[in-house]
DNA sequence: TAAACGCATGAGCAATTATTCATATATTGG
DNA sequence: CCAATATATGAATAATTGCTCATGCGTTTA
């Protein structure tokens, strides 16, 4: 197709066949906004810090504030966002309540941020 | 190791052994920072939407403005924010001035991301 | 050389966010 | 039943962030 043969994209620009091409590889607006939602929710050092500790053992809350050094209310308010996002799940004790990682791709997305922060 | 025969955690906690472990494997604070820059970096719609944009080709600016749909200055100040991080990278030609991927693992984060919320 | 164009950038603003403080809830032991 | 413990949560606050607007800078064209 002729660089003007294209109907996606309207206005006058530079390379509509670039732009068109770009368009069609595109995610839909919620893919787009749960995919950043997610990498927001990683973008977090405390964040990191909870997961990456969860990723070999079980812990408690009180374990967790212990090894992140943070307070335990901002803990616990941490660990409600990864809640939400079904990044960890729990279960309760007596009173105490165990956090563990409850999704494997977590896991990898991790380790492909370390090795990549790693390579420069 | 008994659960007391730890010198990492020297406070009174619940487990000192899972403390001890959670600890010997945590990353720098200086790594944890990074990482959670990169995934910060990556937590965003308007710059998710830029590097897909750019995972296919290189585009310049005006071509990313049309695609992402979004001011042109709010894309420099995002192009700008890609280049700090070394995401993407550019090359100028005239008046303008054309971006790509400066980055495979981004690519690979990306995806795997994208797998992620698909899986759920 | 002046105007037009492509892009970058600083200031300003509204929205979001991470933490702290205070307090609430639930469980256990005395 | 009461006090202590483990965790959760709402409000308040300070910091960060993403956008817009205005403008600046470099390149091309008339």
């Amino acid at each position: 197709m002729s660089d003007r043969d294209c109907d996606v994209c309207e206005q006058l620009c530079e390379h509509p066949l670039n732009i068109c091409r770009a368009k069609a590889d595109m995610l839909s607006d919620e893919h787009t906004q749960q995919l950043a939602e997610l990498f927001k929710i990683l973008g977090d050092p405390t964040r990191i810090k909870i997961l990456r500790a969860l990723s070999t053992q079980e812990l408690c809350v009180c374990d967790i504030v212990a090894v992140v050094q943070m307070g335990q209310s901002a803990v616990s308010h941490q660990l409600r966002i990864l809640r939400g996002a079904r990044l960890v799940k729990y279960r309760k004790e007596g009173k105490m309540v165990w956090y563990s990682i409850d999704d494997d791709h977590i896991e990898i997305l991790l380790s492909q941020g370390i090795e990549h922060i790693q390579h420069r």
